[in-house]
DNA sequence: GTGCATTTCTTGACTCGTTCAGGAAAAGCA
DNA sequence: TGCTTTTCCTGAACGAGTCAAGAAATGCAC
């Protein structure tokens, strides 16, 4: 649970102007991990019963701009955000019902990151992406498969 | 260029039945690497004029199952398609323009895959991705940036 | 080669996450 | 408190991808 007025200095701190849908919506994304964008929108409205879709798509859009939360967007998933940020950790995805769970990167800040064979591009970021099956879908689908 | 001949074989050989569409996309993927669904249908147009784009979709999928050709989508882009498979590599994507260029993993298999803090996931593959700028990119947009 | 069961393709409609647009409301500074 | 700018709301629109049902083609058995 996050304190209210330290969700109004984070927002301050990156120089956005506070107002509730903001506070409701980054409330949301600290609670809710990897939420999609409806199930976001289904928090905040436990706040502020109100609020727009459109406006939880643009408070998303600012603070993912601001850097306060982060998109991530696994092949074949809708948007999801988190509020964990800064620290480089990556995630795994279960194919079968498609959850996602943090993994922090063993390899250090940033693997793979040695400008060799890159086509010239200048790279800021690697992400990784684990796929596989979560503990409850493994025992599923494990057995029966023909 | 890759011989008709050949990419019949290519569908035999993993079971799906030889029809046009399927050789034309499949032809199709192997001349545009990491084109889009639409790029794809028009590329396969110009041997088949009046594929439905439902007849591409569904191809792409057949071969995508079968192990044919790799469907990628970075986020907030579209699916695409490769027919370099097997071989473990990754990507490097523009943020600006969306170029893709492909990059061998120089860690071998797979990296990080150590089954440490997974969650309890079974991990069967680690995608990479490198966020960057391609090199036109690069210098159009790091001058002029305020 | 023919016939037949099965798979695949075509047509056309539709879903749903996301974005666009314009006016109303709120934030924050003087 | 008043004013400018940003943000939010309402409502419509976009587009990649999917669904459905019937027509056509594939490939095997004969």
């Amino acid at each position: 649970m996050v304190d209210t007025a330290q969700l109004e200095g984070t927002l301050r701190g990156v120089g956005l102007r506070v107002t509730r849908p903001r506070v409701a919506v980054l409330d949301a994304v600290h609670d809710h991990p990897h939420a999609d964008t409806d199930s976001i929108i289904q928090a905040a409205r436990r706040d502020l019963p109100d609020v727009s879709h459109q406006a939880v798509y643009d408070v998303l859009r600012a603070l993912t701009d601001a850097g306060l939360v982060r998109r991530i967007q696994p092949a074949g998933s809708v948007a999801r955000y988190e509020a964990r940020v800064g620290d480089n950790h990556h995630h795994v995805v279960c194919r079968s019902c498609g959850s996602i769970a943090d993994v922090d990167c063993a390899v250090g800040e940033a693997p793979c990151l040695h400008g060799d064979a890159d086509h010239g591009f200048s790279i800021d970021e690697a992400e990784i992406v684990f796929w596989g099956l979560c503990p409850s879908c493994s025992t599923t689908t494990n057995r029966g498969k023909s």
